[in-house]
RNA sequence: GGAGCCGUGGUGUAGUCAGGUUAACACGCCGGCCUGUCAAGCCGGAGAUCGCGGGUUCAAAUCCCGUCGGUUCCGCCA
């Protein structure tokens, strides 16, 4: 055996998925591991995989006598070093299919560096495995192509994301996972302190504080790929800790955060998936983006903008309509796209999922001819029929669908956006659908504490527009703030942050916190708002919803290495777990 | 905390509604044959107390109750 050193095997030469036709005669030693064997009784193939791909190792008696034997014993996910020949292979034997299949190493000694016990699955793109075996052999999982793609754009994403950022003159500063739980928010993951007995850490749920600290700090701009912590429960889309890209910058307004961002994407969906994304994005406040798609993360692709009604039924003789209006409430609904002369079971179905939305009830109307087949249709007159047809802009055989009530109704209408969405249409008009959602409300009505809450945090920014009415209508009040909704989904949100320290307090107070809570819980950045806080602020997106997307996922955990089952679990490793008395007694900690 | 779906050899599923004799299929695994396959092929074989517990019944993978695990959604969470 030709080693070197203390080890027993060959170091490769190459990369398996790297070999080409250009590499016909030369020798290469390779590494990687077993991916099939196909046993000719003469001639065996192997396809051996490393993390560039696959190639065809062949392993010929009449070759090498010694290859061939070696390759006899050989099983899946065996690892080997292969040395061999490259050789171009016979036209009617080249794999379209593989990147390397013009090729094949013919080999000249397989040497089997480890044996491999039979994975629990197949280490195959496409199988469905049960998402607990999955987790429990994630490195076996991690072999199979899709996972492995996944990562990959991760890390491209992230190599970009700080390659633009520094180019930016962003820093990237690591801030504490052990800190201060902070109110507000969500539920801390906690962690106690040995050293100080009956005390607390919390893990961070975002650096959002410390963030802060370094603009006072004189940093300017800041960025970092941040870990955050939320003890919630999960869902696709959330897993207990999850990463974001978060930034901060001194001196700015809202359209400087805005157009880096544009800026920053634009440059990430260009270098990772070469698609070229228009700039600026569109931009909707958050009153239009609720108007139009009764939701504060809407995907336009679909069309189907909800429209407004009311006028139309101010005295009509349908009940419905006009014992709605007659409290206030207002009729508001949309043209279904993709829908032409439905069934009335179809109809039904629409209603059906109305109720299930939490509807009262939907109305229907299709055009036929200069008329309306609807269930209303019997109240309404000529006049509504005209003004309907016409304001809609119904297509013959289209639907339109009208709901009525409060402003709740939109939410019902968001919902019945997107069933049709699923239903009806197949292709969206664009891949990605990038939209700033800005002027969020600053406060929100909380109905169970009877107080206001923040609606993003509690330093974030009211609109300049909205000082003078602070105390007197807090509802009414906007921020200076603005998410990022890419494909409906939420990609995340920042703020202008509030560095006058009177204006702080005004907030504070409407929060209901006293001066002296105030300082209890946020006293330290207080503290440090007295010594020349610039004005600043900042944006942080959630990385794996981000990169989920991207990979055309529909999980989260499809694009985390070593993610959590949905009642927080690792089986992998066991955790969370019970920990030795010993180890409660140094904490001071004693179960209940 | 609530609702839905899923749980059957190593893996993925069928069988469950309408209970009935050896629980079926594909892949994988083991052995044999085989020198151009790449989802190799052909022949043979092993492998499942049907997640777990209880109940109904002459009889339960199948019906009922409970429980555990996975997953999706609501609540929660920015």
């Amino acid at each position: 055996m030709a080693a070197s050193g203390g080890r027993d095997w060959e170091k490769r030469t190459r990369y398996c998925g790297t070999l080409r036709k250009e590499d016909a005669g030369r020798e290469v030693v390779l590494n990687g591991w077993v991916q099939t064997r196909r046993d000719h009784g003469g001639v065996i193939f192997l396809d051996l995989r490393d993390i560039t791909g696959i190639v065809q190792v062949v392993c010929n008696p009449e070759f090498s006598r010694e290859a061939h034997s070696s390759a006899r014993s050989v099983r899946s996910e065996y690892v080997l070093s292969c040395r061999g020949v490259v050789r171009e292979r016979p036209a009617e034997a080249v794999n379209p299919r593989l990147s390397t299949g013009e090729v094949e190493v013919m080999a000249e000694r397989v040497t089997v560096i480890n044996p491999s016990r039979t994975p629990p699955f197949e280490i195959e793109e496409g199988r469905e495995v049960d998402e607990n075996l999955r987790l429990r052999y994630r490195y076996l999982d991690l072999r199979r192509p899709e996972l492995k793609e996944a990562l990959v754009l991760r890390s491209r994403v992230t190599r970009e994301v700080r390659e633009f950022l520094s180019s930016r003159g962003f820093l990237e500063i690591e801030t504490p996972i052990l800190t201060k739980s902070t109110p507000e928010g969500a539920r801390d993951f906690v962690v106690p302190s040995r050293l100080q007995p009956g005390k607390f850490y919390a893990l961070p749920q975002s650096p959002q504080l410390f963030k802060q600290l370094l603009m006072v700090a004189g940093f300017d701009r800041y960025y970092q790929i941040a870990r955050c912590f939320r003890d919630e429960d999960l869902r696709a889309d959330r897993q207990p800790e999850f990463t974001q890209i978060d930034l901060e910058m001194s001196f700015v307004d809202p359209e400087d955060v805005m157009s880096l961002m544009d800026e920053m994407f634009v440059h990430l969906f260009r270098e990772v998936l070469g698609v070229e994304l228009y700039r600026p994005f569109p931009r909707l406040t958050w009153r239009q983006a609720m108007e139009r798609y009764g939701t504060d993360r809407p995907d336009p692709r679909w069309g189907m903008e909800i429209r407004d009604f009311s006028g139309l039924y101010r005295d009509s003789e349908f009940r419905v309509f006009r014992s709605a209006l007659e409290v206030g409430g207002r009729i508001r609904g949309f043209r279904v796209q993709g829908l032409r002369s439905p069934s009335r079971r179809e109809l039904d179905e629409l209603v059906e999922e109305a109720h299930r939305l939490g509807a009262q009830g939907l109305v229907w109307m299709v055009r036929e001819g200069e008329d309306l087949r609807s269930p209303a249709a019997k109240f309404l007159s000529a006049q509504e029929v005209e003004g309907t047809l016409r304001e809609s802009g119904l297509g013959e055989g289209e639907v339109l669908v009208l709901a009525a009530g409060g402003e709740e109704v939109g939410e019902v209408l968001s919902g019945l956006r997107d069933y049709c969405a699923r239903r009806y249409f197949t292709r969206p008009r664009e891949q990605y659908s990038f939209v700033w959602i800005t002027d969020f409300p600053l406060f929100d009505w909380d109905e169970e504490e009877k107080r206001y809450k923040s609606n993003h945090h509690p330093f974030t920014s009211p609109s300049r527009e909205c000082l003078d009415f602070l105390e007197e209508n807090p509802s009414q009040v906007t921020s200076e703030s603005y998410d990022l909704v890419l494909n409906g989904v939420e990609l995340g949100g920042g703020s202008i942050r509030i560095h006058d320290a009177e204006l702080q307090a005004r907030v504070f107070r409407i929060l209901g916190l006293d001066e002296e809570q105030a300082r209890e819980k946020f006293g330290f950045l207080l503290e440090a708002f007295q010594y020349g806080p610039p004005p600043h602020g900042g944006i942080a997106f959630g990385l794996d919803r981000l990169v989920m997307i991207m990979a055309g996922k529909e999980s989260i955990r499809e694009v985390i290495a070593f993610p959590k089952t949905q009642s927080g679990t690792d089986p992998l490793t066991g955790a969370p777990d019970a920990i030795y008395p010993e180890q409660l007694g140094e904490l001071r900690l004693r179960p209940v």
